[in-house]
DNA sequence: CACAAAGTGCTAATTTTTTAACACTTCACC
DNA sequence: GGTGAAGTGTTAAAAAATTAGCACTTTGTG
């Protein structure tokens, strides 16, 4: 009853994907779909272990990620480096940005060179 | 029984994390740590799933992933981009460089500089 | 080659997760 | 304010995951 069952997990990211979502949004987007009710009891747990809040919209739910999304973001990418990257930065933005050269374009990477320098700048 | 249990999916990242690993050397890092003796059910298991490959050495096997180590990085880059900056390379980058700039040095934003120039000419 | 130490695999029981049924609530509309 | 459609919460059964016990195997050492 700690940390997040599988199922679970898969709800939160799909939270996380969209923001927000009703109980009906969930279940269309999770693998091998359970019935609406399911959902809904998974939902329910999550409320109560603090993960999700939610807010009335017209007749149903809508829930939402308690964590800060920024953070949760932080958090998802420091625990990915952790496991798969020894924990470096660097090597991690290297591989970002050789697996993805295709989809990066050249106002792209201009962007990132700029982000970079600024980087430098406020670092020092 | 398809896709990873959660005690599968935290076995699996300390594979990852160490490289390979024996049943102890697993169960030493392992949240709540079970017994050796479910801790090497697991392995058998992801063995059977294909998740696993050992090699003996001494008396224990040693256990290994069998997808190679870059796909699996980028395999997991990828899920995590997706689920947390709506599929945006860019985005992730820019939170990556962000969230880290005191554990970067002069050296790795000049690294990262020049790898994002090679890219912008390959990508020509 | 007998022994002890360290490691292994199988099995079956326990615990947790996952599920849907069903009765209840809300809302729009006539 | 009655009706139906859409949504909700609770509960208990079914399925899956997790665990440890125990008998077996391997290896090093005298």
């Amino acid at each position: 009853m700690q940390g997040l069952s599988k199922r679970e997990r898969q709800i939160m990211d799909v939270v996380y994907e969209l923001g927000e979502a009703t109980a009906t949004d969930i279940q269309n987007r999770l693998p091998d779909p359970p019935s609406n009710s399911a959902v809904r009891t998974h939902l329910r747990i999550l409320m109560e272990k603090q993960h999700l809040q939610h807010r009335r919209e017209g007749k149903s739910y809508v829930y939402f990620p308690t964590l800060d999304p920024e953070k949760a973001k932080k958090r998802a990418l420091k625990d990915l480096i952790k496991t798969f990257f020894s924990g470096s930065v660097e090597h991690t933005v290297a591989t970002l940005i050789g697996m993805s050269r295709d989809e990066l374009s050249d106002e792209d990477l201009d962007r990132l060179s700029t982000m970079i320098d600024q980087a430098r700048k406020e670092g020092k």
